[in-house]
DNA sequence: GTAGAATTGCAATATTATAACCTAAGGGTA
DNA sequence: TACCCTTAGGTTATAATATTGCAATTCTAC
């Protein structure tokens, strides 16, 4: 993710594929559901429950803690959303719909976070496996460091 | 991590290297500390600050939150235990004192957690590293699924 | 033995998340 | 359309996890 991207299309693209899936879902994108979407997707930094209701309230939505857990548990079970439980924090996925085993990498300067690549998490899980002997049904990783752009800063 | 392996020797050795790491440090292992490094190697579950403060009264210790806590941010400071943040919980370091990017496999069927090694953990973060062009400076890794013993049980 | 630093005790409070229960809205079918 | 049923959202309260701030004590170095 660079810094100065087209971020319009990202959104763009984000409601739009919650969309398809929840049409083959026969699910249903309410408009709190929709309206959390998008206030996670007004960046790439993780955002914080907390923080999303007063913006669910200026919106006209109640904002009691209910509705946007219900709202963010709906978007994490359709997979267009994940939890980084090491910032008890929320952020869109960049590939809703593939089920793929999740990673975060976080730069602590600028807060961004970028997902990575699904390749090298299943070749990681599948080494785990084969040396432990365990079975992995899910996992999350979540480094932090610095980004490019921010090393290039520095 | 057998089923049955001699715990005790877990513990032993545990409170072992809390101890020189200390005096290299120049800390303190006071009683508390011990107490609640004791406490987390009881088995090889991740526990809760919460589960571990009644058992902290139970010795006649203070059982305000604010002890655990301080006595937890010691350890993990010195590196002798981690947090599991996808649980809320902590608990003992296989490897403590080397300096070494950390994960777990958690079983969902017993709860016991098994640290990943470090080697494959380190592979993956190069391998990122060179393909997002990011440093990574910590990270953490929470996988689970079934343990090997639970897998056979099945 | 005293000064300064580290540790602990203690009370209050912040932050994150869920439970329980009720009301309202959508959606299919007679 | 009218009805029923299921899903979603509203409301209040509370649970679970973690931190702040300050006073009191203990330790260590000098």
């Amino acid at each position: 993710m660079s810094q100065h991207h087209d971020h319009g299309h990202c959104i763009a693209s984000a409601m739009d594929t919650a969309k398809k899936l929840c049409e083959q879902q026969g699910a249903r994108l309410t408009p709190v559901r929709r309206r959390v979407l998008e206030l996670i997707w007004q960046n790439h930094k993780p955002i914080g429950a907390y923080e999303l209701l007063p913006q669910l309230a200026a919106d006209g939505f109640n904002s009691a803690p209910p509705t946007v857990y219900l709202a963010l548990d709906f978007l994490l079970e359709l997979g267009v959303i994940h939890r980084i439980s090491s910032l008890n924090a929320f952020i869109g996925c960049d590939q809703p719909g593939l089920s793929h085993p999740t990673g975060f990498f976080i730069c602590k300067e600028c807060g961004n976070a970028t997902e990575l690549p699904a390749k090298h998490l299943t070749k990681l899980a599948q080494a785990l496996e084969a040396e432990l002997g365990v079975s992995i049904e899910s996992g999350s990783h979540e480094l932090s460091g610095l980004c490019s752009s921010c090393r290039t800063a520095a």
